[in-house]
RNA sequence: AGGGACGUAGCUCAGCGGAUAGAGCGGUGGCCUUCGGAGCCAAGGGUCGGGGGUUCAAAUCCCUCCGUUCCUACCA
């Protein structure tokens, strides 16, 4: 039942200057100090009916015939306000909500036209250096987004690729090389991934004493490219270990790809598809032999698509990879998770790809910087937030709260419940931000349980448990509905009625922080809920309706964290 | 220098054309004889960066200035 779409239909049998779905556009939600569930703003039609707002809202309210499912339509200055009648939304949302339970918001695919096929590309890294705090914003979103889309009834290919070639590449090789030894990350007892960033680091320690290092890794870049069997084997030995360190990641984040691609795989497609492409024109071959993309006529800057000494970039294989994409999921959207300071660079690919008459839909969802108190991450000079650090810090940070709240909790308890708790602070911290702003990563909040955290709204959820757990009686929907009449049990109501919404808008716009704050402000009114009304009680026929809208409340907020890839707890 | 993004409470952020601009943190004052205090309630705190414009209505749209930042690599 969508109610607001009911009002619209209502209201346009006295409005015919404009559609029912124009209608609906305009219908909102008002300040909640005003005891109305929805407002229709009646300025635009002042000026055709020559009639002051005020006199419009009022006309409105007496024409209008009351259906059974609202209990009031008032005016109130130039909005003509509607109350929907707790009784019957108590009754149709809790009872869609208990009957479908974990389905409750999802859509069939059944049920709409045509589902998509969607490819999401994250969290593409570099295998020089381990991950850190950006990429794990790009696994968040990527993995939230995925899920959101999905519940809506699209069909998502979650893809990775490494970016596992290329001059970057060849610096950490080289430093490794030059001063590693043959050292292996057991020898030091490094994660093997971290043990391959030391030498990016490194190498730009160096590079300051020494420019002449540039050259030598462009050399080493072009032995790789002409397939130099002990520049390979070099590559390979430490391209593994970057790869087995960032696999240990992705477990630990719940990661999984449906299909891994590698630069390395792939780039020579890529050049093959320029090297047929150039035209003189668009794609021109400049005379020390470099492929340059001419976009100005696009308000684009030129790009290189291919290095004079024929080396590729990473956007020679990013145009073979799209077309693989759609060779291999026949998508009919392709999404790239990638940070805000490759936009240009997504229009200038979008734009290549166009010009080579590929026209398929994809989208860049842009998200924005990571900045620490003391400034941006510069992972060249290995000033970042590790990724497995924080990982650590915040599983420890939740083994500490639980351990002094139980005393005789077993070893496998708490290590599940901290690894859950942890998980839902960061996640919850870093996915309750716009995606496409930037954000200060404070390290002490991310790991706080107190306020709008993840653990906050764990703790709702634990707490409702708590209380059904307490109690033998059934929890079904043969309730008396008119006895969910307290101001906070009508203010949960409707918050509970507004989740598909909210959830089809955090999916279509690619905005996860839409679930964050709807969770949240759920989570607060069940806690103002719990302090004010009692659930067990004597009253049986109260208990069991106040026992079904939590249970409801309840069942809402494991959808929406499981959304955002967090995990609920019965116990905390 | 050109192009983009962002400037909202002391701090971190929501809100992005509609009624008196919200939340968390911090600070202040309350709530421990009721279901888990990782909680609740109250008061306080704002010329929504400055200035112009469009509109019945602007934090929200447009222009301009200031500030921050990203891009403009044969880097990724």
């Amino acid at each position: 039942m969508n109610y607001k779409k009911q009002i619209a239909i209502l209201l346009s049998d006295f409005i015919k200057e404009i559609t029912p779905q124009e209608v609906e556009k305009l219908i909102e939600l008002p300040p909640k100090d005003i005891d109305f569930d929805y407002s229709f703003p009646v300025f635009i039609l002042s000026k055709v009916k020559k009639k002051s707002p005020q006199q419009i809202a009022l006309d409105l309210e007496i024409k209008l015939k009351k259906p059974e499912y609202i209990s009031k339509i008032k005016a109130i200055g130039p909005y003509l306000n509607f109350k929907i009648d707790r009784f019957v939304l108590a009754k149709y949302i809790l009872t869609e909500i208990f009957n479908r339970g974990e389905l409750f918001g999802k859509i069939d695919s059944k049920d709409i036209e045509k589902p998509l096929r969607i490819v999401i590309e994250y969290p593409a890294p570099n295998t020089n250096k381990p991950l850190h705090l950006g990429h794990i914003r790009n696994v968040f979103i990527g993995q939230s987004v995925s899920n959101l889309l999905r519940f809506i009834a699209n069909e998502i290919f979650e893809v990775n690729l490494y970016n596992d070639k290329g001059i970057h590449i060849c610096k950490s090789m080289l430093a490794y090389q030059k001063w590693g030894n043959n050292k292996k990350p057991e020898d030091e007892n490094i994660k093997s991934d971290h043990f391959v960033g030391k030498y990016y680091v490194l190498f730009n320690e160096k590079l300051k004493n020494d420019p002449n290092l540039n050259q030598e890794a462009e050399n080493m870049l072009h032995k790789w490219e002409n397939n130099d069997p002990k520049t390979r084997t070099l590559w390979k030995m430490m391209n593994n270990w970057a790869k087995q360190g960032f696999d240990e990641s992705f477990d630990k984040l719940g990661v999984k790809f449906s299909q891994e691609y590698f630069e390395s795989d792939i780039y020579k497609k890529g050049k093959e598809i320029i090297n047929t492409v150039i035209d003189g024109k668009n794609f021109e071959k400049v005379e020390n032999n470099a492929v340059i993309a001419r976009l100005e006529n696009y308000n684009l800057p030129d790009k290189v698509l291919l290095r004079g000494d024929g080396t590729s970039l990473y956007i020679t294989q990013d145009i073979y990879l799209a077309k693989k994409k759609k060779e291999d999921f026949n998508y009919d959207k392709s999404i790239y998770v990638v940070g805000n300071e490759q936009n240009t660079y997504f229009k200038q690919l979008f734009k290549v790809l166009e010009l080579l008459g590929f026209s398929e839909e994809m989208i860049h969802l842009s998200y924005g910087m990571v900045y620490l108190p003391e400034g941006k991450m510069k992972s060249r000079e290995g000033q970042t937030v590790d990724a497995d650090d924080i990982i650590e810090k915040v599983y420890n940070l939740a083994k500490k709260e639980i351990e002094k709240r139980y005393i005789d909790l077993n070893e496998e308890e708490i290590e599940k419940r901290s690894r859950i708790i942890g998980q839902a602070a960061l996640r919850f911290y870093i996915l309750k931000y716009d995606p496409k702003k930037d954000f200060t990563y404070y390290p002490d909040k991310s790991i706080s349980f107190e306020g709008d955290t993840g653990p906050y709204i764990q703790y709702v959820y634990a707490r409702i448990q708590s209380i059904i757990n307490k109690t033998e009686v059934e929890i079904d929907i043969d309730i008396d509905f008119s006895l969910l009449k307290h101001k906070t049990e009508k203010e949960l109501i409707f918050n509970l009625y507004q989740f598909p919404e909210i959830l089809k808008e955090a999916a279509e716009s690619y905005k996860p922080h839409l679930m964050c704050q709807y969770l949240l402000n759920l989570s607060q009114h069940l806690n103002s809920f719990y302090v004010s009304c009692q659930v067990i009680s004597s009253e049986i026929n109260l208990q069991k309706a106040r026992l079904l809208l939590i249970r409801c409340t309840q069942i809402v907020i494991k959808i929406g964290l499981n959304l955002l890839g967090i995990e609920i707890l019965e116990q905390m």
